[in-house]
RNA sequence: GGGCCGGUAGCUCAAUCAGGCAGAGCAGCGGGCUUUUAACCCGAAGGUUGUGGGUUCGAUUCCCACCCGGCCUACCA
């Protein structure tokens, strides 16, 4: 194959033909576009961290070797004024035709986009701009298409998320999300492993899809010819290593479920599961808003944060309110657990909720609180005692049987986190696993599945245990004051072009 | 899945309301300039207006279908 035949087009178009032209041109002069390696020395943060103090026009006597992508470029007579961006940041490349003899002509002939290395002494111009001298560059990889517009970087937000690389390059908010993400994960795990937890991985491909209510993606396994789902939760494996004497545990889990796109939702996420023998749910409390204003300080220096416009104090402690005695106060309906099922349907029904049937009284309280409480908490709120009827793997309250041990924190109207007191009782286990395959028989295609493995696994017996679930990109979200989650993943769904 | 909005040069945007030669800036090309900072000046280029139909003498513009995206909504974390 001539290296003719694959460039896909390239050559019909004016602007990469004329730089496949060079390409050809520095091959035909015995050069190579895209030599194998190069050795920077330096970054334009660290040059502008050892010398940014020189004077205007000042010479350092400090030589350099710097590497990275040409964003601008300046002609002005026997001088030109490079733009070189590179991991940390930019760095003007000094040219001048003097300096440089034939090779200026070369310099000039760079175009926008190229992966560039130079050679030369650190100065200050007299416009006071802190720059390398060049006394020598090499082409480093020839960019074949051009880079969006250099002032207004890239806009159109399909292309930012189906090219994130251009996005990345010429957005500087593109760069700090990353960071601030990077950043994020790396604090999460060293609040945790400070704390004595131990990383793990489970599997991704699971045999039954348990450990939360959501619709898992399918798939098929040929060699064992057995049917698959990808993950949509942790949990349950996390606490067969707590009975297996794991007694601080975590994994940061990239997740699937096969439900809906939105702003907020992406069809895989990553998720932060902890689980901690001997404690209970008041144990996670306290373990969560740590864990909450550390990361806050790793990433933002502070934990009074600002989202969307408004504040977000994310330092704990953070109000406590009861679950059902929030619904009643939002309503002002006496919700009771115990009530009748009839009375619950009909006053919800009198919200304007709709209400199945076949949902008892805590599916309903739940319906009212998503309705009424859940978007009005703005400020990280604890939400506790949940009804045991959506709570299948949470510990039945000590105080209340309708009740389970179970908390979510609430923050922009959103849930960021969700902790329970574990059920490790196994025959009260099997009998949430009953009832809810009693709700998946009346119509509940999320209900959770009945879990044999994990039922023999709690009958050897697991210690009281607090459990934890953060979601990652909505805490990034928050940290970096993103309203959309696509905006902190790297390459949300898509659809596939063409 | 439903509703609303959008898709015009490589990029950022005009023109669409009320049908009449599709324009500019950046990038690219040629020329000039020894201190630029979105450099500047001169010149010449660059278009399947998302795709496919329809109406019309004439469609980027009006109509229909479809594709892709954004927001809202539904499901959910």
């Amino acid at each position: 194959m001539s290296e003719h035949e694959d460039t896909a087009g390239l050559e019909d178009h004016r602007l990469t033909a004329v730089r496949l032209a060079k390409v050809e041109a520095i091959r035909a002069a015995g050069g190579d576009p895209y030599p194998p390696n190069f050795g920077p020395n330096a970054t334009a943060a660290g040059i502008a961290e050892a010398h940014g103090d020189l004077a205007d026009g000042e010479e350092s006597g400090v030589e350099v070797v710097v590497a990275g992508r040409l964003m601008g470029l300046r002609h002005v007579g026997k001088l030109a004024f490079g733009v070189l961006q590179d991991g940390s940041g930019r760095i003007q490349l000094f040219s001048v035709a003097t300096r440089l003899g034939s090779r200026f002509d070369d310099f000039t002939d760079l175009d926008l986009g190229d992966l560039v290395g130079a050679r030369g002494e650190v100065i200050k111009t007299k416009r006071g701009e802190l720059s390398v001298r060049v006394d020598e560059f090499t082409l480093l990889a020839k960019a074949l298409r051009p880079l969006p517009e250099k002032w207004h970087g890239l806009q159109d937000v399909e292309k930012r998320y189906r090219q994130r690389y251009l996005d990345l390059i010429v957005n500087e908010d593109a760069r700090a999300i990353l960071g601030a993400r990077s950043t994020t994960i790396a604090a999460l795990r060293d609040s945790f492993e400070r704390r004595g937890f131990i990383e793990v991985e489970t599997p991704v491909l699971q045999p039954i899809a348990s450990g939360a209510m959501a619709k898992p993606f399918e798939t098929h396994h040929n060699a064992l010819d057995t049917d698959m789902y990808l993950r949509i939760a942790v949990e349950l494996y996390l606490k067969r290593l707590i009975i297996g004497g794991v007694d601080r545990v975590f994994e940061i889990a990239r997740t699937f479920r096969n439900e809906g796109v939105s702003p907020r939702h992406n069809p895989e996420f990553t998720m932060l599961e902890s689980y901690q023998a001997y404690a209970d749910y008041y144990d996670v409390m306290d373990l969560i808003e740590g864990v909450i204003g550390e990361v806050a300080l790793a990433v933002c220096a502070t934990t009074d944060l600002t989202y969307q416009g408004r504040p977000m104090p994310l330092g704990g402690p953070w109000p406590r309110l009861g679950y059902v005695d929030a619904a009643a106060a939002a309503t002002g309906i006496d919700w009771d657990l115990g009530m009748p099922p009839a009375d619950a349907r009909k006053a919800a029904s009198g919200l304007g909720l709709e209400i199945d049937d076949a949902w008892g009284v805590g599916k309903i309280v739940a319906e009212v609180f998503e309705e009424h409480v859940e978007p009005t908490l703005w400020e990280p709120t604890i939400v506790m005692d949940f009804p045991v009827e959506i709570s299948p793997l949470a510990r039945r309250h000590r105080d209340d049987p309708h009740k389970a041990e179970r908390f979510e924190v609430i923050a922009a109207g959103r849930e960021l986190a969700n902790a329970f007191s574990e059920l490790n009782d196994p025959v009260d286990q099997r009998r949430r696993f009953e009832a809810q395959l009693e709700a998946r028989a009346a119509g509940d295609d999320e209900a959770h599945p009945m879990d044999e493995d994990f039922l023999r696994a709690l009958e050897h017996g697991m210690p009281p245990t607090g459990g934890l679930g953060i979601g990652v990109d909505r805490l990034v979200m928050l940290l970096t004051d993103q309203a959309s989650i696509r905006e902190v993943i790297l390459f949300p769904a898509m659809r596939p072009e063409s």
